[in-house]
DNA sequence: TTAAACTTTCAAAAGCTATTGAAAGCTTTT
DNA sequence: AAAAGCTTTCAATAGCTTTTGAAAGTTTAA
């Protein structure tokens, strides 16, 4: 297999797997094109590589930044700004799922906590029914909030560390 | 709050978490509609809550059916058909991971394990960095896998099993 | 201070995914 | 065997998300 091939799969493939997992396709193409690129890379680059317009790499490009997950890096004697990826995986890994935390996990637990306190009425088996569910629901997706508190301090906890180490 | 107004808002909430992660914002709507219903819901049922069409409804039932995360409940005397959905957390989440793992992750860890073949050419720097990070991140990608078994066969490991019981 | 180099914005357009609803297809009842 | 009751299909369409590209904005160089 050519080079150019397997480098355009990989483009598409990480890309596909970001879309399915709610990631912006070219959000995803993005952050796949500097992650294996050895050298930092300009929105000139990555708009020709990628076959994207200028607007589009640019509102990409911050997203990924926004996410912590590429950096701007300065060439000297060049105006242009150069972006780089974070290559470790567990870094990549651990950056995804504190911002989708943050963004996604955290606020469905305020409304959950919120929903428990629905006032009992006269329709009573509905009315259980959904304040068993809710609150069954808060506890798990607080435990899985807290797992990844706990996967992100992982370094800082011995036995936690063991157990990454396990399965990193 | 009134229970109503609380159940709209959690379908409205579990439906845009839904979507956040990928997963078709009707179909988590209707699998919320089933979590919190007491007792098995016709299409007739779910169309009229969810107010969507018949197609809509049926559609996404059976989506659901192959996610195994709802089943038909036939209702003596009664020609319809009813769903109903699995209610311990523990098990949606391990169905959700089975699936997504065999739709998504199976499929990537083939294509990578096809992109490490790539021949090293004159364009040294380049594919070198590919084939170090296409490796790196096969090995990721490839311990998330195992790591999914691993959860999904947990309860018949002592040692897992045990570890489970403190995030669940 | 003017011009050139580069980045950001955003309204319009394209592209994609989800939804509708009527028709076709089953299955059960009469 | 005809009708009624229910489910499934799918072409058309609506609605949403992404992308474009030209214009405006900003920074550096001359």
């Amino acid at each position: 297999m050519k080079f150019v091939e397997a480098k355009q799969e990989f483009l598409q493939t990480w890309g596909r797997l970001g879309s399915e997992w709610g990631i912006n396709r070219t959000m995803a193409q993005v952050h796949a094109l500097l992650l294996i690129s050895p050298k930092p890379l300009t929105t000139e680059d990555i708009m020709v590589d990628l076959s994207i317009s200028r607007g589009n790499a640019n509102m990409n490009l911050r997203e990924l930044l926004s996410w912590d997950l590429i950096e701007k890096v300065l060439v000297p004697g060049d105006r242009k700004e150069y972006f780089t990826a974070e290559k470790d995986m567990w870094e990549i890994a651990k950056k995804v799922a504190k911002e989708r935390k943050r963004r996604e996990l955290e606020p469905v637990i305020k409304v959950l906590n919120r929903l428990e306190q629905v006032e009992d009425s006269e329709k009573e088996a509905e009315v259980k029914e959904f304040k068993k569910r809710i609150t069954e629901l808060n506890e798990f997706v607080t435990k899985m909030d807290k797992s990844v508190d706990t996967m992100l301090r992982a370094e800082e906890n011995w036995f936690f560390s063991s157990i990454i180490k396990m399965i990193r």
